[in-house]
This record gives structure tokens, C-alpha cells and sequence, in this order.
RNA sequence: GGUUCCGUGGCCGAGUGGCUAGGCAGAGGUCUGCAAAACCUCGUACAGCGGUUCGAAUCCGCUCGGAACCUCCA
């Protein structure tokens, strides 16, 4: 293993400097941490009110393959993804129910109870997508006194202003002060008033567009603290800006999450930074596109969405299968962050053929050894190619995470895995330098970059023994044995491999 | 209505001014007791129309179709 790092590092050291596409510029940017080799990396994590579905998973994974990627290439990642566990509400703007609340009340159960058991299920979809714990996870209520501080501190800037018993941030001061709120998302705040006057007839805000901080609650409300404006609870959005600062600071290098929290969201956690500091917190954002069902957003609301155990037991009315956790990792690697990703039966079979051909590589190369031949020639067109591969999945990965690209390669390098497997290439003809780095970027790439796993085979022993059997019966040319040992391993889903040289077992569907 | 994005071969999915993406499916071949697997060869695709250019899937315009955000969702 520390051959393989060493290998990838120094791999990584040549390569072209990462770019990220950034919302905030909306262009690919070269990625300049501030304070290199440190990374610190933020993403807006569940709100622990229900099951995770698959398109939470999406954007998890995606920020997963970054954490990965950036430790992959030398940095020190930070990585910090919240558990938001109170004050997401449920309905219009800031009048609705906290979601957490409503939950418990619909369960009759207690608010943190229910926090327990989603949280729990969260943690458990995650591990089961190999997806892996971030640095810190921090929860919106061990951060209260935080958020208070920073309510308070904006009250003082007069950038919020208290209105029975809520606390809400005041847009056209944060303007006055020379300020842009919509630049994220490219709102232009006139067009926002327009849309919005007519909805709230009484509030209680200066501005329809400001945005509660500190919400009063009511007597039945389930989740409530004291605060310097009586009972309540922490608004939404300020968690995220508390939570961020004060692990990774006022300013850090990547904010993550999924493009339905652009707006408001994003938007305000810029604008409760910038006013809190003076200075803009974040330098990259980072948004996921959204996985879609007949070409339309999966989603809660929607009722379109899918559990991942649903998927993994098949039991749901639009698939024909159930698909493992790793068939669907690949599956969701196989398209760029940034694109939608259409969820079909043919996608998901088509992916879980080829990640099979894939694990087999992977179980493959494991096995391989040099072997130097006097009468083997250097052949310069497959050494060319393989270290054309090697560079270009990193090339890929560069380009903004563009997983599409680097899986090719791993593709085109597979190709060489199995020649070298059959005997139809030989180790000597791409020398010992060139095979060792075959051999260990394959692993790299596959396990520690993407993030694949082999979902073993039982009883790999008993498997040997048969294959033994397979032998002797082919040698004897009993046949019948022979196809009987065959649907041995088909019941298994595997399947023998007779090859010229050796033969061996493999996965297959 | 406002803002943004997308439309690629049978399917999925990269590419964004000239060079084979890749996967799945399909056809032929090598190997093989027969298969399977693996490898080799094969597809001249870029919604439509017009424009810019020596050259466009890639840039510009229009048309058609679809989506997201603007209201809770990753």
C-alpha cells in the first residue's frame, strides 16, 4: 500500500492543476486553496426528518469523490457536512412547521427521537454506498449558542432587526452596505419583490425577501430554547454560516450541496457571512444537478422517489430488479456532477454489466505478476496508450470531476488488465516500470479514488476446489461433469473462465 | 411571467471550433469439446432552419421540444 500511494502521488504531482466549476463565477476555476495543503470543505448535510432518498445520495457521493479526489492528490481535507436537526420548515417561506417537529407529532414521538432514527438511517445509506464519514458532522442544535451570538451580532450591525419575538435579516441594509444578495443565483432583487409582495399581506417584515434568523415559537411548538427575544428557534440558514465558520473559519475554500439549495439558501448563508465578517465565506460553491425519473426532478414532493433499500430489494413498481449498492455508485459516477442523471431500468442494467467487467478487473489485477521474458519485444503503441490512460483519467478528474472521462480510461486500462490476464500480452512487452503502475493505479483508481468495491464472493476455497474438479473432468473429457460444474458457479452468479492458459472464475449477472 | 440549463447513434452518457470518448445492446472474427469470458473489427450520431468560418455537434440567431429554480426538497 504504501507503494501504491507513493506511486499515485507522484503521478498526481505531474498532473494539470484541478479546475472547479464554480457557481459564483459560473465558470471552471482553477482551484487555489487558501491555505494549501489544507482544504476546508463544506456541505450542507440532511434534515433528519425522514428517510434518505437517492437523489441526497447523489450529491453525498459527489462530495464524497471530491473528499476523496483532493486527499487522492496530497491535500489535507477539513471536511465538515451538518446534520441539520432542527429549524427546516415545512411550507411557505418562514410561516410553516419545522419538518422535525411535525414528524414527531405525526409519530408521537420525541423531536430528538425522531433526529435519533433518521439520523441512524442516514449514516446507514451512506456506509452502505462506501460513501465516506466526514471530518466533523455537527448538529444546528449543539451550534445554538452560536447562532445567538451571531443573531446578536447582526442585530448589532444593524444588518437584522427583532419583530415579536423573531429576528429577521434586513436585505435592503445588507444592500446599503454595498453588498449583492442574488449573486449566486442570479436573482435580480426587483424581480424578486415583484413576485413576492403579493404573497404575505401582514407580515412582520420591513422587506418580503428578509429572512428569519431567530423565529419566535408559539406555546405548542415542539422544539424551543430561551433567547434574549424569548422562546424560539434558530432560522434555517444561519446554521449552516455558524456551523461553517466555526470549524473551517470566516472564509474557507468549498461550499457543496445540491442546486435546489442555491436559492434561498446559499444565498443567504453568503449574505449572513459577508455581513457577519466583512469578507465573502466562501470562495468555491459547488452545486449537484439533480437525478430525475422520466425526466422529471425525483423528489419527495413529487412522490417519485426512491429509497435506496428499494433498490436494493427491487421492490418498487419501476424497476425489474434489485440493484447492489455499488451498481448504483457506478451507475451515478458514470454522468458529470453537473448533469441531470436519468434514472431507468436499461441505465441501471446496462451500468451493473459493465461495473461487473470492472470488479472482475479489479479481482484480476490483484493477481498479476512481472515476469521478465528474454524473447519479448517492447511493444511502444500499447505503452503509449496504457500511459495515455493513466494521465487521462487524472485528466478527467481535473476537469471539474468529470468521472464520465476518467471511467473511460479505467476502461481503455481494463482492456490491458485482461490482455495481460489471457496471456495475450506479456508483462515483458510494457517492461516493469510501466506493469507496476498498471497494476497499482488500476487499484488506486477503482478503490480509493471512486470509491468501488468488490462486493465479495462466499467460500472463495470451495470455489478453488471445484475449479479443481472442472480440471480433471475437462483433462478426463467428461463432459456432462464439466457443464455440471459450469452451472455449479452460474447458480452463484459466476462464471468460469477457460482460457488458453489458465483457467479461473469470474463475476457475471 | 422572471432567471438558468438541456436536446448527441437502438439505450445510457462524455465532448464544446479540425483529432476513435466510454459503457450497454447488436454484427463478424480469434480462442474453445461446445459454450462462456476475454481480445480484435464494425456504427460516419449530434432537435430543426438559417448564419459566421477554410472548417461547427461545438460560435451566433430564430423555431420546436424538455427540465430546474423563483415555494419545502440534495
Amino acid at each position: 500500500m504504501e507503494l501504491a500511494v507513493s506511486v499515485g502521488l507522484e503521478n498526481a504531482k505531474k498532473m494539470q492543476p484541478l479546475k472547479i466549476y464554480n457557481t459564483l463565477t459560473r465558470q471552471k476555476d482553477l482551484f487555489e486553496p487558501l491555505a494549501p495543503p489544507h482544504v476546508g470543505l463544506y456541505v450542507c448535510g440532511p434534515t433528519v426528518y425522514n428517510n434518505a432518498h437517492l437523489g441526497n445520495v447523489r450529491t453525498f457521493m459527489t462530495f464524497d469523490l471530491l473528499f476523496r479526489y483532493l486527499t487522492h492528490i496530497g491535500y489535507k481535507v477539513r471536511y465538515v457536512r451538518n446534520i441539520t436537526d432542527v429549524g427546516h420548515l415545512v411550507g411557505d417561506g418562514d410561516e410553516g412547521e419545522d419538518k422535525i417537529g411535525r414528524m414527531a407529532k405525526l409519530q408521537q414521538l420525541e423531536p430528538m427521537e425522531i433526529v435519533q432514527r433518521y439520523t441512524n438511517d442516514f449514516h446507514r445509506v451512506m456506509e452502505d454506498f462506501n460513501i465516506l464519514p466526514p471530518s466533523i458532522e455537527p448538529t444546528a442544535t449543539g451550534h445554538l449558542i452560536e447562532q445567538i451570538e451571531a443573531v446578536q451580532e447582526l442585530i448589532a450591525k444593524e444588518l437584522a432587526y427583532e419583530s415579536n419575538g423573531s429576528v429577521y435579516f434586513d436585505i435592503d441594509a445588507y444592500n446599503r452596505a454595498g453588498n449583492d444578495y442574488g449573486k449566486l443565483s442570479g436573482r435580480i432583487l426587483e424581480d424578486l419583490l415583484n413576485e413576492t409582495r403579493s404573497l404575505d399581506g401582514q407580515s412582520e417584515k420591513r422587506n418580503p425577501l428578509d429572512f428569519a434568523i431567530w423565529k419566535n415559537a408559539s406555546p405548542e411548538h415542539l422544539m424551543q430554547w430561551n433567547s434574549p427575544w424569548g422562546r424560539g428557534f434558530p432560522g434555517w440558514h444561519l446554521e449552516c454560516t455558524c456551523m461553517s465558520a466555526k470549524y473551517l473559519g470566516d472564509q474557507f475554500d468549498i461550499h457543496g450541496g445540491g442546486m435546489d439549495l442555491k436559492f434561498p439558501h446559499h444565498e443567504c448563508e453568503i449574505a449572513q457571512g459577508k455581513g457577519l465578517t466583512g469578507i465573502d465565506p466562501v470562495r468555491y460553491w459547488m452545486h449537484t444537478n439533480m437525478l430525475t425519473v422520466n425526466g422529471q426532478k425525483m423528489s419527495k414532493s413529487l412522490g417519485n422517489s426512491f429509497l435506496p433499500a428499494q433498490l436494493f430489494s427491487g421492490d418498487h413498481e419501476l424497476l425489474e430488479q434489485a440493484y447492489s449498492p455499488m451498481t448504483v455508485r457506478f451507475f451515478m459516477l458514470q454522468s458529470q456532477y453537473r448533469s441531470t442523471l436519468d434514472f431507468s431500468n436499461d441505465a441501471l442494467k446496462a451500468a451493473q454489466k459493465g461495473f461487473k467487467r470492472l470488479v472482475n478487473g479489479l479481482r484480476i489485477v490483484k493477481t498479476l505478476e512481472y515476469a521478465a521474458e528474454e524473447d519479448v519485444a517492447p511493444d511502444e503503441k500499447k505503452r503509449t496508450d496504457i500511459e495515455a490512460s493513466l494521465q487521462g483519467f487524472y485528466d478527467g478528474m481535473n476537469d471539474d470531476l468529470n468521472t464520465s472521462v476518467a471511467i473511460a480510461h479505467l476502461f481503455n486500462l481494463l482492456k490491458y488488465v485482461n490482455m495481460l490476464y489471457m496471456n495475450q500480452l506479456k508483462p515483458a512487452a510494457l517492461g516493469e516500470a510501466l506493469f507496476t503502475k498498471l497494476k497499482t493505479q488500476f487499484v488506486i483508481f477503482f478503490e480509493d479514488v471512486l470509491g468501488l468495491e468488490e462486493e465479495a464472493a462466499e467460500g472463495t476455497a470451495v470455489l478453488a476446489g471445484m475449479l479443481n474438479l472442472y480440471r480433471e473432468y475437462k483433462a478426463a473429457q467428461q463432459y456432462d461433469k464439466v457443464d455440471e460444474v459450469r452451472s455449479y458457479f452460474k447458480n452463484q452468479g459466476l462464471v468460469i473462465r477457460d482460457m488458453k492458459h489458465r483457467i479461473d472464475w469470474a463475476y457475471e449477472e
